[in-house]
DNA sequence: TATGAATGAGTCTTCATTCAT
DNA sequence: CATGAATGAAGACTCATTCAT
């Protein structure tokens, strides 16, 4: 790795939570130069404008999510359990393991979805991929007769992301846990039935 | 009504749309004044500040969805075909009739979460509300024995309102209407089943 | 007195402690609605700006300091008396009777002296009043046989008014009422050698 | 002397003038940048606000002050002739020599008093320092025998600033320097008294 | 590459003043 | 006379971005 791209690196590893809890207009230059001990210059050495840190932070903090999901699901062994993953974990951030802002689909999707075109599509992608990972794992255990066959793998993992993402901004506005814990547990039931 | 209170409402009338589509953070007095071809004093001797107009916005936004919805409520007899509704009128909303910049809620409760605590109260308001309704409604169904005594009236609420605001959230950002009716077609299933 | 006339006393009443508080530019018609609890529209129909307020609260704050001082001197008979009631008066204002602002004249003559040339016109007129006023007494004392032949009234009514303001100015800033005390006694001390 | 540091610099000997001929709040940042050709981006790089101008600006002008009085009393030997140098130097002020804008010390003090709290400490803390400065001088000359033992010190120092200042502000609005000589005159009688 | 000083258009907000009612 | 809604210029301050060093 260049020195070039460490500091890069350095800058989104810095400026993830930033965006991620200030959103886009509300993350300011100085935020991002305070977060990295970099100066004005520094930064745009590195990038060319805030619209690029903003879609390399989003591409950093969408991965992060998918390789911290799938370590999960790979301990499993059967399809159900890897999709149980899934409200396991998002119960298992009750209190501080939160992370920092939400869902970064979500807020990214939200905030550019009328404005920053360039964040849109980026977006767009992560959450086009997030289905398809659904959908894959959906069809391998209709393939092995875990799941009934007559479930429709997009209609599933559809609601499998609209319960997670309704749970995680119904619990970020309320602040009330209970709300998680009803849908993930909802979630659970409705995997089970598969 | 007062010229003032006119003046108000023509403010927030006219900025509806800006705020729900823009964001509070993207939201410039500038584009205000634009849309209401008002000046800057203008809208200082009607609000306060930019909160107090995002604040007023927000729940004029919210009544306004309220409304809309509740109009369609009453005509239906029974509750499941009032639940019903949801789905029904949120397919409706394909094509130009989706309201401009998507779910006021959702949007508020997203940007506002982790920055404007008045943003956030109102919007945590306006959610409780909502969730309310859907618990009143599937209580009074329960009552009249046209859904199951088991059936958790909160849980179902939760769901209906994640399922709602993923199919919003998921068809704004990937632009396929597609989404948009898998959902609600599988809550139309999940509400005939309550 | 007319309503219009009425309604200008009260103007100037209620702003007086105002102006000399927070100086010319500081006051806001704001503030004035504020205080008077009149529109904007109001004192603009009673005075053509704030300018001409300013003028008349300057008049009034100088006036009823002139009436407040004279009433006092009536009372003695000497001059060498008349003129020791400026720096028992002064003392006197130890603590809260400290008048609001500080002394008006200087506060005026300060802030206009390079900007407002109408406030500042009326502030060389009072303080030239009051230059005046001390010369009347002290050749009054002069020609009783009271005071030394020798003494210049003018360059005595000058250290007189140097000491008071200057009082009320190191006092103000410092907050320590020792000094105001030391320089009224030294100005006693002078007084009794005239 | 890096180049912040000799912009930091710059910006103060521009805007000084300026400050206490128009005071704190008759200053705009449009002076400011118009005084120093900056912008006002440029203005805000080298200094957090505008107070933090102004408070440069009157430690610049008082440093300025102390220097130029300084000089002139080390050129004398006694304390007396030392104590003797203000009136001839405030003399000397008759015509254009007249500092810009007044004594900072008195301008900051009446302006700042009921608003400007930090503007106001330091204002005090310059207060206090001239006050020191003669209480120092007289004290080494009662010392070495030129005064008389049993004049007070402070008394005394608080008499010569009275006078002083009184002298430039009555000059100052009416406009006639036979005031200043007046006083000056009568400061020197004094202090030849000690 | 990185610095840091500078830009200039932008932010929200307050000002004194006017005028139809 | 007084109201109160509106003006528009000005207020202090922040923004993303650039560029000589």
């Amino acid at each position: 790795m260049s020195k070039s791209e460490r500091t890069r690196q350095y800058i989104i590893e810095k400026t993830a939570p930033i965006f991620n809890t200030k959103g886009y207009e509300g993350t300011s230059l100085n935020d991002i130069t305070q977060a990295t001990g970099l100066t004005k210059g520094g930064i745009y050495g590195n990038f060319k404008n805030k619209d690029e840190i903003a879609i390399a932070v989003f591409e950093y903090n969408f991965e992060r999510l998918l390789i911290m999901l799938n370590s999960e699901i790979s301990k499993k062994k059967t399809y159900r359990e890897k999709l149980l993953c899934f409200p396991e974990l998002y119960l298992g951030f009750l209190g501080e393991k939160f992370p920092v802002g939400g869902c970064p689909i979500m807020n990214t999707a939200i905030e550019a979805d009328d404005t920053h075109d360039k964040l849109k599509k980026v977006a767009k992608n992560a959450l086009l991929k997030w289905i398809d990972s659904f959908v894959y794992l959906i069809n391998k255990g209709k393939e092995n007769g875990e799941f009934k066959a007559e479930i429709n793998p997009e209609d599933k993992a559809l609601i499998i992301i609209s319960l997670i993402e309704g749970a995680i901004m119904i619990t970020k506005v309320t602040g009330k846990t209970k709300y998680l814990k009803s849908l993930m547990t909802s979630l659970k039931v409705h995997i089970k039935d598969f």
